[in-house]
RNA sequence: CGCGGGAUGGAGCAGUCUGGUAGCUCGUCGGGCUCAUAACCCGAAGGUCAUAGGUUCAAAUCCUAUUCCCGCAA
């Protein structure tokens, strides 16, 4: 059998999986791998290279980096050349032009971790667990110009664990995505592809998070709302407010018994609450800007003085 | 050289500016009280103050270098 002659575009850890999958299929025959270039990151600004990358230097497969990926005339050009059959994208953090989007002759493929057309854009994940989903799963969509928007080709469903955070689901979807890339792939293979038109009434949105959503407003948040956002963003980008002026980060909390006005924080017994709007919870894990992460009886152990906890440094 | 915080008995911290007996809240161990307890009372053990130099009569503290940890930012 003829392989398949792909590209790959993607950028962190999240596409290495499906990269990994690509890279090995026997019916496919992996031409490119496309990414971002290397960035300053981390502590120190240490200049890096997006995981994928490195997963084809140790490899050994072609790969180009770009800022934006359409204005590479040149690339493009060679790109074309390639006579790709199509192309996945997965985490690439760059939009498709035009003429990337019609370079494969069956075009271009983006692997999406929601159900299309719920949570369209940049981070479904986190969504569906602020949301308090119970289920969530991986689609994947002939892209066109607009963000998400294209026909579903093929998708599965994922449940969601009452207790999971952010970062394991991030870590089970990152599989899950190859293994829907993997069923998408036998679809080709037997020529089953079914294009289906996403419910456009039925569209809702999952915008980039920024560190400022990780901001936890005890006095105006009830108690599920505040827990399914310490969830949704552990650990990535993290949940905060402020002790004494200081950063606190909140790594996990718990719902407990003794009444608080909302607001307001005090150590009761070795414990650190707070009052939500309708009830009180307990910050069972947390960590001091320049500390490490401890439990809240050994933060307390070092405070001698009065506990406030706000939203605002002041 | 992106900005900043930190390293002190097992844990979380104070003490450092202004050098002079190693301190707090817990934990651990022993004893007591109690029907009983994560409660309370009494007592004890446990620290080369990250490392290496330097200054000094004297360094956790001042100076220099190094290692490790972390927050911000990206």
């Amino acid at each position: 059998m003829k392989k398949l002659r792909v590209a790959f575009c993607g950028t962190p850890d999240f596409s290495v999986p499906t990269l990994d999958l690509l890279a090995n299929h026997p019916h496919i025959d992996l031409r490119y791998v496309i990414s971002m270039p290397d960035r300053p990151a981390g502590r120190g600004m240490e200049i890096k290279s997006p995981e994928v990358i490195e997963y084809a230097k140790a490899k050994k497969i072609p790969f180009f980096q770009a800022e934006n990926i359409n204005k590479e005339a040149e690339f493009l050009k060679l790109l074309k050349n390639e006579g790709l059959d199509f192309v996945v994208v997965l985490a690439f953090a760059q939009f498709l032009g035009q003429e990337m989007l019609t370079i494969g002759k069956m075009g271009c493929f983006n692997i999406h971790t929601s159900v299309l057309p719920k949570y369209r854009g940049a981070a479904p994940i986190q969504y569906a667990l602020w949301n308090g989903d119970t289920e969530t799963g991986v689609s994947i969509q002939k892209m066109v110009k607009k963000m998400d928007a294209g026909d579903l080709v093929h998708f599965h469903t994922v449940a969601i664990a009452p207790t999971e955070n952010g970062g394991q689901l991030y870590t089970r979807l990152k599989f899950q995505a190859a293994l829907s890339m993997n069923d998408f792939i036998n679809k080709i293979l037997i020529n089953k592809v079914n294009y289906a038109p996403q419910d456009e009434s039925k569209v809702s949105f999952a915008p980039t998070l920024k560190k400022e959503d990780g901001l936890l407003k005890f006095g105006e948040k009830t108690v599920n709302e505040i827990l399914n956002l310490i969830r949704a963003l552990d650990p990535w980008p993290g949940t905060y407010c402020f002790l004494n002026s200081k950063r606190l980060k909140v790594l996990s909390a718990e719902i407990y018994h003794t009444k608080i006005a909302p607001g307001k924080a005090k150590n009761d017994l070795g414990s650190l609450i707070v009052g939500c709007v309708d009830g009180t919870l307990r910050l069972s894990e947390v960590q001091l800007e320049g500390k490490k992460a401890c439990t809240d009886k050994e933060l307390l152990n070092g405070i001698k003085t009065d506990i406030i906890i706000s939203s605002d440094k002041e």
